[in-house]
DNA sequence: GTCATTTATCATGC
DNA sequence: GCATGATAAATGAC
């Protein structure tokens, strides 16, 4: 039984949620507003990752995901990127 | 096999408007990613279980045997030494249970 | 060697 | 049917 949830636990992939709007909205805001250079530091992970919710390990999947996605087609994040671009005020350095 | 590479040159993107000129330019061209056989895997993580750190000599007869390159098999058993560092700690995650 | 990544692929959500 | 999070190959810094 505890086995089981166990496994499935260790299979994180299988068991995928969403995160909820808010943490998407809070890596979001990092994102673009350090948009020249998107890497936050080990530092800055754990803190995203405690006002998401998150681990850092999954802070990281995100960015990792949000960098090759961006990149590979700029245009379709154009919309949200004037969004987050608008909202977040310039504090590009870190 | 022949190893299908990827060219770099759309690396460089830099548009006026939110460009993204931060990913490291890669000089050469990256062997594409290619998934493992189920055969190949089952022969990797057997010899795994024996011994997490292969040898050079055993890692040249398992290279051999499944048809890939010594490199690949060499990497194939660092990226498993972090996955199961990664399980590890996960399993420390959900010690409290 | 480790380890943070890049990239393609996988599995799921909706 | 793609969007999204996690994982599997592959690279490079150190």
């Amino acid at each position: 039984a505890v086995m089981i949830l166990r496994s499935r636990f260790l299979d994180a992939r299988r068991k995928r949620r969403n995160f909820n709007k808010q943490a998407t909205e809070i890596l979001n805001e990092y994102f673009y507003s350090h948009l020249s250079n998107p890497y936050p530091s080990e530092e800055a992970k754990e803190e995203l990752a405690k006002k998401c919710g998150i681990t850092v390990s999954q802070v990281s999947n995100w960015f990792g995901n949000k960098r090759i996605r961006y990149k590979k087609n700029i245009g379709k994040f154009q919309e949200e990127a004037n969004i987050y671009a608008a909202k977040t005020a310039v504090t590009a350095t870190n | 096999e022949a190893a299908t590479m990827v060219s770099p040159i759309n690396q460089g993107s830099n548009l006026s408007t939110g460009g993204a000129p931060w990913y490291p330019m890669h000089t050469r061209s990256r062997k594409k990613r290619k998934p493992y056989s189920k055969l190949q895997l089952a022969e990797l993580e057997g010899e795994f279980m024996v011994n997490e750190f292969i040898t050079r000599q055993r890692r040249r007869e398992l290279s051999d045997r499944l048809n890939l390159s010594d490199q690949q098999v060499k990497i194939w058993f660092q990226n498993r030494r972090m996955k199961k560092k990664r399980l590890l700690l996960r399993e420390q995650a959900l010690s409290f249970f």
